[in-house]
DNA sequence: ACAAAGATGAACT
DNA sequence: GTTCATCTTTGTG
């Protein structure tokens, strides 16, 4: 399985978020399979590209396959890759993976062993593999990071992104249908 | 210069 | 369900 081009991340960032889904993401051997996504683009009140490019947000306005990580709540870091063609200000947010490998590392940094908690939330994946603001503007297929496409999950499931005011009921938070490690359940789709 | 809000998580009632 | 730690970025005067 080879490493995901920047190609992959040229295009609109709602079906990156969704075909990430599946997809392992280490950061030096450590990490696991991304399990929920989130969608910003810069059309989107919520996004931190609405307002155009920003000393913070300048990677999200680079080559689409980086980094963008920024400070959330002045104490955790939430880790993004960027999308679309260059400049265009859309990224995907990692908001929880499956902790597969690296295990022993994740607990000593996040303190605790349930793996169940380990990743689920965008600031403790960031705490579990050790991404903070030194990772903003890196590419993803160059070390310490490595990105490997997994078996396409079964079915997926959509909803309202978490913790935004603006645009709350755009349906651009993503998940693997079933998994126990997203941060929080998704509201039931009505048939 | 200042104030307010924020793509959160943990602890607590 | 509520509170709060903690601080950068951004908008406003």
């Amino acid at each position: 399985m080879g490493q995901l081009s920047p190609e992959f991340f040229r295009r609109d960032a709602v079906d990156v978020a969704r075909d990430l889904l599946g997809t392992r993401l280490l950061v030096d051997g450590v990490g696991g399979v991304i399990v929920e996504t989130e969608a910003y683009d810069h059309e989107d009140p919520a996004s931190h590209s609405f307002r155009g490019p920003t000393a913070r947000n300048a990677a999200m306005f680079g080559p689409p396959g980086r980094a963008y990580v920024y400070r959330s709540y002045g104490i955790h870091w939430c880790f993004n890759i960027v999308c679309g063609a260059d400049q265009t200000g859309s990224a995907v947010l990692i908001r929880a993976l499956e902790p597969l490998a690296g295990l022993a590392a994740m607990q000593e940094r996040r303190r605790m062993e349930d793996p169940r908690l380990l990743c689920a939330g965008p600031g403790r994946l960031t705490q579990a593999l050790a991404i903070t603001a030194d990772h903003d503007g890196l590419p993803l297929d160059a070390p310490p990071f490595r990105l490997e496409r997994g078996p396409t999950p079964e079915a997926i499931v959509a909803g309202p992104r978490i913790g935004i005011t603006q645009a709350a009921d755009i349906p651009w938070r993503f998940g693997i249908a079933g998994s126990r490690f997203v941060s929080r359940r998704f509201p039931a789709t009505p048939k």
